[in-house]
DNA sequence: CTGAAAGCGCTTACAG
DNA sequence: CTGAAAGCGCTTACAG
């Protein structure tokens, strides 16, 4: 109503109108001193009457810190970051910080990136290059890693899932319960992670059954449905038999069954598909998916979780491990 | 390696470097007056040197800005809000802001929320209630709607698509080409308004081609897949017959399809089932999805047009309606 | 074309 | 328990 309305309330005059000194306001908004039970009262009452919240950029400039926490990552559809980034959200949220968004589809990141913007950095693998990495440690900004082990000189913490016991679960049921015995495994991206342990996990079922490692099963699937498709296209193309496929992610196993489909094959009948994941669509697909369900939302809010203890100070996990547990449904040949 | 690489360099150490004053410092980095050439020069090398970027607080106090534009939503993952906030973030971004994400899935958002927070607010569909969104316009606080017209009072920019043609579209086609007839339409959330205006393309299509329309083929969906499966499942029991389902968006189709299939119909043979959105994972449903195909991406970067607009107070369209297509799978009956 | 000074809205020693 | 003062790191009239 009054024309005041339009420029909020300043810590100055919430005190003029509670009849102390600004101090005294900054003091019951912070619980920074013991403030007279009256005077707190009045103090509470003019807030209020004022519609008074304090500025974080005055805020944010004496104290030297945003209470912002930033993500980087490289993108924000597709099945897997929606969950991750819901997890992070909520994490910040319960933690008392607001999220700041870096996705760096459209643009390469600065390096100054984030140093006054947020307080600390969750950072996606490969979202960002080691040496700028490097220099974040060097000046001991607050980092966590996701689906990522740092460089060995800059061991900051990171959260990830059991890859590797995921992969091996996967397809020693693969060998045991549906007799398959030349699976392809298509690895992610390169330098990815998650692929690299995937690959381990497979492999060491291999070795588990007896089964002789083979190359010519090895394909690129990049954990997307469209070069899983193809990869799985050339591997009939070139006439590579197999009775299964181990397709890195779900968002994979959703192109290589669309491919088999497509030659003809029968999924599960003539081979055997699984992912990794559990992502929501998952268990709609025809046939439905079997995977290994990964904690993705968790992974995100426990790397929050870790972040905060370092802005605190407080003693905090050098890495977690989330487990990772099969879904068993009907690609794999299963009911 | 100097000790000092730990506090950033301010504005002043620079200044002395580049032997001038803080004032010209700042005018070369804002471009906002002439400054000698080599001054210029002098005053670039040393902001090198020192890898000094200016503090977003201290700049934020006195500019009264933040350069951050803030998004409000409810949920983070699903189908549908990835896509949009990947159009909003990519927007964001080429408009030079950074993109605070507020999801109100844990909180009631605070009245004040945002008011020093961010330049601009872009909100959802239903995450602010319309007292809220009131104070904000009293106070001429830049926002932008997102599938939702305003209160008359308030009059923000909006942004949402075509749904009620889009709808249309879909139900003449059951009715052109599959013959049905009776179409059960499952309504979104409560007072959700892509829900309302679909509804009536699914009623004027109906008229259209001379169906009666009968309110015992509407039930809640909510946009939900379980929703949308027990709506189903109670319309079965109750002995409601029908041969085509639309869904309300494809969330609500894949619960659809599952509660048919758990029922024993058979889709599309008994009956059609069609959804809204064209979500990603739609093609990969089986059978494959009949849709109308919402520009979700292009809403959200859309969206952010608008908000800049208003931020450099130029002129900006009252509300901006995109196209939708409708897309032909197999869910339908057609192939 | 450039500098000195004031000020943005807070918090925090320092006194009392 | 409370206030006066300094200062966080910038930008922007105001002079020159």
């Amino acid at each position: 109503m009054s024309p005041k309305q339009h420029r909020p309330a300043t810590i100055i005059e919430v005190a003029k109108l509670a009849g102390v000194s600004p101090s005294t306001i900054s003091r019951v908004l912070n619980g920074t001193a013991v403030v007279a039970p009256e005077t707190a009262q009045r103090v509470r009452e003019a807030i209020d009457q004022l519609g008074f919240s304090p500025h974080p950029a005055a805020r944010q400039l004496v104290m030297n810190r945003t209470n912002m926490i930033g993500v980087l990552l490289q993108e924000i559809s597709g099945a897997f970051f929606p969950p991750m980034l819901k997890g992070i959200e909520a994490g910040v949220r319960e933690a008392g910080y607001d999220l700041l968004i870096y996705s760096r589809q459209n643009e390469q990141a600065s390096v100054r990136f984030g140093e006054h913007s947020v307080d600390g950095l969750i950072i996606f693998a490969g979202s960002m290059d080691e040496a700028s990495l490097r220099r974040y440690y060097e000046r001991e900004f607050p980092v966590v890693l996701l689906h990522q082990t740092p460089p060995p000189d800059c061991p900051y913490p990171f959260v990830t899932v059991e890859n590797k016991s995921g992969a091996e679960m996967l397809v020693s049921h693969m060998i045991e319960v549906h007799h398959r015995r030349r699976i392809v495994y298509l690895q992610g991206p390169e330098n990815h992670e998650d692929s690299h342990w995937r690959e381990r996990g497979y492999r060491e079922a291999l070795q588990a059954h007896n089964i002789a490692f083979d190359p010519a099963l090895i394909a690129s699937g990049g954990f997307d449905e469209v070069e899983a498709g193809d990869a799985i296209e050339n591997l009939l193309l070139d006439g590579v038999e197999f009775d299964a496929v181990f397709a890195g992610d779900d968002d994979a196993a959703v192109g290589v069954i669309a491919a088999l489909k497509q030659a003809g094959r029968s999924v599960p009948q003539d081979v055997s598909v699984v992912g990794f994941d559990d992502v929501p669509f998952s268990r709609y697909i025809s046939p439905p998916l079997t995977t290994v369900r990964a904690p993705i939302e968790q992974v995100g809010r426990t790397a929050v979780q870790l972040l905060v203890k370092c802005l605190r100070n407080q003693p905090c996990e050098a890495e977690v491990l989330l487990p990772t547990e099969l879904v068993i449904r009907q690609s794999c040949g299963c009911e």
